[in-house]
DNA sequence: TTGAAAGCGCTACCAA
DNA sequence: TTGGTAGCGCTTTCAA
């Protein structure tokens, strides 16, 4: 063990209570003692017992409220299972989250539940950001005016006052995938993209960094960005419309939902052997995909840590006032294949 | 909150002592007792509160012992910062983590080690191994006759009653590489592999799981295994050899270290734009490579985790008696590009 | 400005 | 076989 609050009292000749309040900057405590005591602490090397003080502290209830969007989707799904393991972990430590599920992506309803969390008693907000003035200032006055903090998490909203963002770095992981396409077209061929929505922040980030790294591969031919509003079936016939215009067609890239369909189109035309495919997220379907050789990369975002780190972060700040260490905590670019999923 | 043992203590009319003994099945408590504070426990979904439990037992001291070989070496450096995050985390409960380091590989001077931190009263031990007789019996007498858990990490040793090892799997890893090389050939090409010692195990196993995948890609040609002995200058004269010897080489498996002196033999040779080159471990010197594009694929073999994890593992171990999950506890094989390092 | 004391949930020891 | 009690390190309240 390391040095206690109570040596420190002993040595300084004053209460526990006192050298607490001077740790913590509470106030209420002579100048002269305030110092003695410091000096003592850092001679001594006085590090809080994060345990003493957790336990100390599950009196006080803190609740935090989540709010994710999109929230049945497989990817999701796997974002939730990290909000829920934070759950537990913080249930020990006295507090509690509260998790507002949406379908859909909406401003308008994420503000609305926003709202109910409030008026619950959260003390602290994490949620899935979309684009749109009315979020940003409803953000942002919650930030200022009622001092409550907000992380945003998988998506982002700039220009608010929000604590930090969680979530992948979408244009990196873009470039990520041209890489890898390049790796394996050796350098040359033609290359089928394929989005969700055009609209979609992530979707255009990540299409951008891979088209940006493409034109450092010359060789390789960025075919017409297409949308499938992440559904399979429109991927299917997107796909079998490239392969039949494209006889050539060397690789695909998926940069959102529509995997299977695009699985699906590959193994119709009898083409897989000729065209890569790399698409992104480790769903279960994904895995299965790529464990029988339909994809040949996966990447994955750290969807766990997305849902795990925001109510950590935030139980963290409510308690010490610990701002997290960087505006952007970016989740790790996993590159998966068979052999290392 | 939960509930706690107090709670079911004042429902079951006894004290909180019997309520923890029968919680914990220390006997010496009426089984019929016994059975009505379990019943009261199950239906309020009892959890113990780790944190009280971590709390009242800083008072037991907990000496663990771990033994690095090759402490010196860049790979096991970032093996020795995972081993001190967990000093420090389990500096917290009251544990104390011992840590002698070993510049080479040596049976001997493990079980001297062994002994050294034994005499100091060490209740748990984690080791690099190396394979031995010796050294298999000393482990299996400490874990019968002194009682004295042993987790292997980072090398393992097998037949005997360690209690887990945490660390590669080396074979997957080289499957991992030849499938990534052979992405990189688009399937044809020769490809050199260079090892550092031919006796050690983990080094034979990387190269196994490449040439076993390998054998998938029939137009990949595997050339002679060649040692450098974890050298830079033998790396690079081989490499400069196998250059000259073999004009339309297409790409190097460094298995071990002598990164640099392969790297540097590429560029000497004015070679790097047509040799693919994949190798190991995410030291700072090898990320500078991948950086600079000396290096096209580096594996991480979560470095890290492997001091990291023995022991919080057999800490939870000599508290609890929880036996880790598995008997071998495989690190991630990460695969890192210059985009996602 | 300071101190004393109670309490967070759990464990361990001793006495009954 | 049980209960009582003290204590782990820290926070917080109340009284001085």
């Amino acid at each position: 063990m390391g040095v206690t609050l109570k040596q420190i009292a002993e040595i300084a000749g004053v209460s526990r209570g006192t050298v607490d309040r001077t740790m913590h900057g509470r106030g209420r405590v002579n100048p002269e003692t305030a110092k003695r005591i410091l000096e003592i602490a850092s001679e001594l090397g006085y590090r809080p017992n994060p345990v003493g003080r957790a336990l100390a502290l599950t009196r006080k209830t803190i609740l935090i409220g989540i709010i994710v969007q999109s929230s049945s989707t497989p990817f999701m799904k796997l974002v939730i299972e990290g909000i829920q393991k934070a759950s537990e972990e913080l249930h020990d430590l006295g507090a509690e989250v509260l998790t507002e599920f949406l379908e859909s992506v909406d401003a308008k309803q994420t503000i609305e539940a926003m709202d109910r969390l409030i008026d619950k008693g959260v003390q602290a907000l994490a949620l899935t950001a979309v684009d749109g003035n009315d979020l940003r200032e409803r953000i942002n006055s919650l930030a200022e005016d009622n001092n409550i903090p907000v992380i945003t998490f998988n998506s982002d909203i700039l220009g608010t006052k929000r604590l930090c963002y969680v979530g992948q770095d979408s244009f990196r992981s873009g470039e990520t995938c041209a890489y890898l396409m390049s790796l394996a077209l050796r350098g040359s061929g033609k290359v089928f993209p394929l989005t969700g929505h055009l609209t979609n922040v992530a979707h255009q980030q990540r299409y951008l960094g891979f088209a940006k790294e493409c034109e450092a591969h010359p060789g390789i031919e960025l075919l017409p960005l297409q949308p499938c509003f992440d559904k399979d079936h429109y991927a299917y016939e997107l796909t079998m419309h490239a392969l039949r215009e494209y006889p050539d067609l060397s690789g695909i890239f998926v940069i959102a939902n529509g995997q299977s369909g695009v699985c699906q189109a590959l193994m119709d035309a009898k083409k897989k052997s000729q065209v890569s495919l790399i698409a992104y997220d480790l769903t279960p379907q994904n895995r299965q995909h790529l464990l029988e050789g339909h994809i040949d990369i996966l990447i994955g975002q750290g969807a766990f840590q997305q849902g795990h780190q925001p109510p950590l972060l935030l139980y963290n700040y409510l308690l010490s006032g610990a701002k997290p260490e960087q505006e952007f905590l970016y989740t790790d670019i996993l590159i998966k294949t068979k052999y290392n999923l």
